[in-house]
Order: C-alpha cells, then structure tokens, then sequence
DNA sequence: CTGAAAGCGCTTACAG
DNA sequence: CTGAAAGCGCTTACAG
C-alpha cells in the first residue's frame, strides 16, 4: 500500500465538486440529496479511481464500525465452526464483519481480548464461552456494550441468548432410552457453571421425573469438562458407582466419544452392554462405529439468529433481552439398543 | 455504550497534562519520552479511568490497523480451524485481531469481500482461497496489500504461501501401500485449479515413477471437489474404468470418506478389497470404521506460520516471497492391508 | 442542491 | 521533558 489509496478529495477534485458531496453520493441513504447527474459523475469517477471508503475515518466520526467482535473458547470444537458460519452469513448479509478471538476459560485472557475489541469500536458482541453467572458479561452489559450470547447463556437476564432448548433435547434422549426399555440410566453431565451443563442436567432430571423410573433408577455424573477424555474417565468411574447402567446419556458427541473408548477399555460394547447418547450431532457421527445416537443441534440456526439478534440489539438499546431457544432433534442411529434381557 | 468512552482529552484533564503527553505514555514505544512520575500519574488516572485507546483514531493516522483480514472458503470443513486457531494465536500474540470472512469460489464475491476488509484498512491479508492462478490476489499484489496463502499456493509467485509438503505426502502414502503388496493404485485428485489438486497429483505420479509400477499400473482420476459427495461418485467410476485397482490414494478425508460409502455401496469392503489413504488427518478419523490410514498435515503449524509470515510481510514489504512447506506424515490405521492374494 | 466548516480521537513533527 | 498545532479521512449540521 505504499501508493495511498484515493480518499474523498481525489473523488471531488476528479468530479469537479466539493468532497462533502462525494461523501453523500456514496452514501446510498443521502445519495437523494444530490442531483442525479452530480450523482453520475461521482460515482463514475469513484469506479474509475477505485475509490474505496476508509472505515476508520467513519468509524471515528459516526461511532459505529460495522464490526462485531466474536469471542470462542474453543474453534477447534466441531459444534463452533457451523455457529460461527452462521453468525458471519447473518452478519455480512447486513453489511457488518466479524472480528473473532478464540480465549481460553481465563478471566483474565477474556477481559483483555475484549477490552481489546471495544478498543476496536466493536458495535456489539457475540460471546460462546459464557458462564451462568458471568463478570466479563456483567462487564460489558455495565458499559453499555450490546452481548448476545450464544450456545451457553448466562443466567442473570443481563443479554440475550441464543441457545438450543436443553430441556427439550434431554427428554427426546431419555424418552428414546425408555422406549427401548431401559430402566437405568445415567447422565454424564457437564460442569455446573455453564448452563448447558446445568440445564441438560435438569432436563435429564425432569425427564425422568416424568417416567415412572424411580430416582434411584436414574444416576448422574458430574464430568469436568465436554472432552473425550473427561468423558472415558466419567463413564469408567461412572459404572464402578452404578454398575446396573445400561445407558448413559451425555451432554456432548465428545465425551459420548470418550464413553466409546471406555467401553472399548472395559472389553464391553456397545449397544450390546450399554447404549450411548450423544449431543450436538457434529459432523461424521455417522460414520464412526457405532453410529452414534445424539441430539441435533441446529448450530447455522444459532449463528444466523445471533446475528440478527445482535444487530437489532445495536439498533434498539432498549430492546428487551431475549431468550432464543432452538429446537433441537433426536437422531437416531446405532449406538443405542434395547437392554440385555 | 451510551456514556461516550473516555478519550485522551479525558485522561490529560485528570492527570493535569497535555493530551500529547497522555498519548506518549499510553504508548509503551514513546513512553521514556516523559518522566517517570508523570507516567506514573498518567497511568494511573488511565486505569482509573478506564481509558481504552479509539483504534479508528490510530488507525486513521498511523495507517496500520493491527488488524489482519482472513479469507476461508468453508471454515465448517475441519482442516480450517486448526489453521485458523494457529493464525490468531500468531497474531494476537503481536497484537493483531483477525477479521474472518468466509466465501464462496465465486470470484465476485471474492472481491466483494476483499474490497470491505481492505476499506477496513487491514494491514494485510491471509487467504485460504487460493487458486493456482489467482486473479483475486494478483489484484491484491497490484495494490501493494500484504498477502499470504495458507493451504493452497498461487503460482504466479506473487504472494508468499504456506502449505503442507504435497510431494512428501504423496510419496508417503504411494510408499506405504507398494510397502503393503499394491500393484495397481490409484488417486482421486482433486481439482487441477487448485495447487493441492495439481501437486498431489503430481507426487503421486513421482511416487510411481520412482517405483518398480509400470504406469499402466497407476491410474489417476480426477474429481470435481474435495466433498463426501464427489469422493464417493469418483471411486465408483474409477472402479468402473480401472477395476483392478486395489488401492487408492486421496486427496482428502472427505474424499476417503466418500469412498467409504461407495465401498460400502458395491458391497465391497475396506481394506480387504480396497485400501483408502485419506489426506489431512481431521478429527476423529481414528473413531470412524476402518479407522483412517491417512496423511497428517500440520494445519495448526501452518496457520501459525502464516501469522508470522504475514507480520514478517507487512513489517518488510521488499521481504522476498518464500514457499513454506510444512512436512506431513503418515499415519497408519486400519483403511490400508495387503491386497488379496 | 452544493459548499464550507467543525470535529471525531488520535500521532507526531516542531518549538520551547 | 512537555505543550501547541497540524492533519489523518470522513460525516453532518449549517448556510446559501
């Protein structure tokens, strides 16, 4: 870029006319203001020199950017790249771009990455690595910085989320469980501060509430993390505490994974001995062995409605905070069977 | 962010100095300029204050954004986000941000998106999107913008890349199945616009040449992408048109696993009537059926080469244009055995 | 309909 | 070591 790019000024001087009324030509919303062939003139004369807006001088001056920050904890996790598809689609659609970050669960590392896009002049942000109760979150809602969450949602009420109905997911799972005639289930759950590990636990919970399995027939397992291997050491240590399981139901494809190698380890199988259900359907879950039962979830969905939802929240400030809860799907394939009779 | 943010101004008026003096100090490069009490002092009603720097105003007068723009054709296909995980690491740790934008193949589009980063004053651009002849970044070069390709190279030599050593990859997956008995082997390429596609194929007809194969013994087909869909359709009319094939290398996972499927559909089966090489080494290769023999390329590597090489770029703009090739391996599993006897 | 001016929040010569 | 000034490229009241 050592040749400087054309600005406002090349354009009027080329056109023969003030820059303030390039600057309105090129703005679709004022273009009216100009007579239609000044209009002509410019925008010819702009095409020729291949003008294009500096959006840091605009930035400055309206406060908006058109960017919006999108923080990850993990983009290396297959349920992420299919939202974030989703969330740049919904945005460049609108003219916006997306700025991402992947942070670990450090506070500190997610204070910093975020301070750092506010210094961007981010216009709002799309946040995956929320907690239920979340101080970065807290943060930003205090500045004034619109947040829409996505995949996890903090519990506060403070922003907006768009999420998968966990609720929902878990009762298709036990209820397919139960069809089969299962009559000891497990739940692997995730950690307890993030609601997908709280709430999958409660809809594990309700769900077999609303059997008529007894609580002693229902067993859950709180896992440390959504990997493959917390899932193998959750099942291993799962089944040395309730060894009459003959099916567990996760919270995550991954650890259903980890379940897989535990099983493997045990010189078990599965259906045969145990039936294992996995969540979020990521890609290829057909194609390991078993084919893998789990619970769709509708990840573009959730990107594109993020999308939306963050850029009416920059359009209304006042807009109330919103719950967005995807419909998720049971799909059924091998990993799960009837019981040894 | 309705309570504006403060400014300089904001921060000089706390601590009693000119603006010029605050913004010294905020930079750690002009910092030793001013005295160290005074630093002190600045500082400290900054972080008060909680002044963050407005990167539209630098940006607008130093021309560099810290911002670098990353062009991905499908960043759902699983070889990306390592890749892209290595690319903002690299930069953040420079303190760069990444903006990512996902296109299509169509050129159009392509431009589009280009001509919205570069308005956003990108510093320099890092492109998975590359075609062997590219006139997407020779129009980049024309205009002095920064560019590196990852995963795929432009050939014209304008633009430095870094890739996985296609050669070596092949030549490790025609060894491994010469190794194995295969006397009549064949590769599905992927398409010839692409460097992947022309370099694997030429490795893989180098491989055979430094065999004993005569090279009737080696067939080659293309296929028209590197998708599921298009691996399956190529090995079924590969079979048709060279069935004493007993092996076949890919270009891609994907492609491998379309060839499992129409293995899967003639009532075949992997690897005892036919061995799969995959090519990339995605996730969970070892959990599908047969675990994946297949060539492991660096991605993570090579999205944080090309965070250092794009600085390194923007920083030295005469730096000459180099090809970094990453060295792949090869990783056995259970999709390659002996031919039949 | 068009122009002239102010100002967004910075950086960086230039003085002192 | 610190301040005063110019200017980056825009948008947008305000005049005319």
């Amino acid at each position: 870029m050592t040749n400087k790019n054309p600005t406002l000024s090349d354009v009027a001087r080329a056109s023969g006319v003030h820059f303030s009324t390039v600057s309105r030509v090129m703005n679709p919303a004022t273009r009216q203001m100009v007579s239609a062939e000044v209009a002509a003139r410019v925008l010819a004369e702009a095409g020729r020199l291949g003008y294009r807006p500096n959006r840091a001088a605009s930035t400055l001056v309206t406060r908006k950017s058109r960017i919006i920050g999108v923080v990850l904890p993990d983009i290396t996790n297959a349920v992420f790249p299919p939202i974030l598809l989703g969330i740049e689609e919904g945005l460049r659609k609108h003219g916006y771009l997306a700025i991402v970050a992947n942070v670990g669960a450090d506070e500190e590392e997610q204070l910093f990455v975020i301070n750092r896009l506010l210094g961007q002049q981010v216009d709002g942000l799309i946040l995956a690595t929320a907690r239920r109760d979340d101080p970065v979150i807290k943060m930003c809602i205090d500045q004034n910085v619109p947040v829409v969450t996505v995949n996890r949602s903090d519990e506060n009420g403070v922003a907006s989320c768009v999420v998968s109905d966990d609720v929902v997911g878990m009762r298709l799972a036990v209820e397919h469980l139960l069809a089969l005639g299962h009559r000891h289930i497990a739940h692997i759950a995730g950690p307890e501060n993030l609601s997908t590990g709280h709430v999958r636990r409660l809809g594990f919970l309700a769900a077999i509430q609303a059997s008529e399995l007894a609580p002693s027939q229902a067993f859950v397992f709180e896992s440390s993390g959504y990997s493959r291997e917390c899932g193998k050491a959750a099942l291993l240590e799962l089944l040395s505490q309730s060894p009459q399981t003959t099916a567990v139901v996760t919270g995550s494809d991954l650890v259903a994974l980890g379940c897989y190698d535990a099983i493997r380890e045990l010189g078990l199988s599965c259906p045969e001995d145990i039936s294992v259900v996995g969540h979020n359907d990521m890609p290829y879950m057909d194609m390991i062995r078993p084919p893998l039962t789990t619970i769709r979830i509708r990840h573009h969905g959730i990107g594109t409605e993020a999308a939306r939802l963050i850029l009416q929240t920059i359009a209304s400030p006042d807009s109330p905070v919103l719950d967005v809860r995807l419909k998720p799907e049971l799909v059924v394939r091998e990993s799960t069977a009837a019981p040894r009779a």
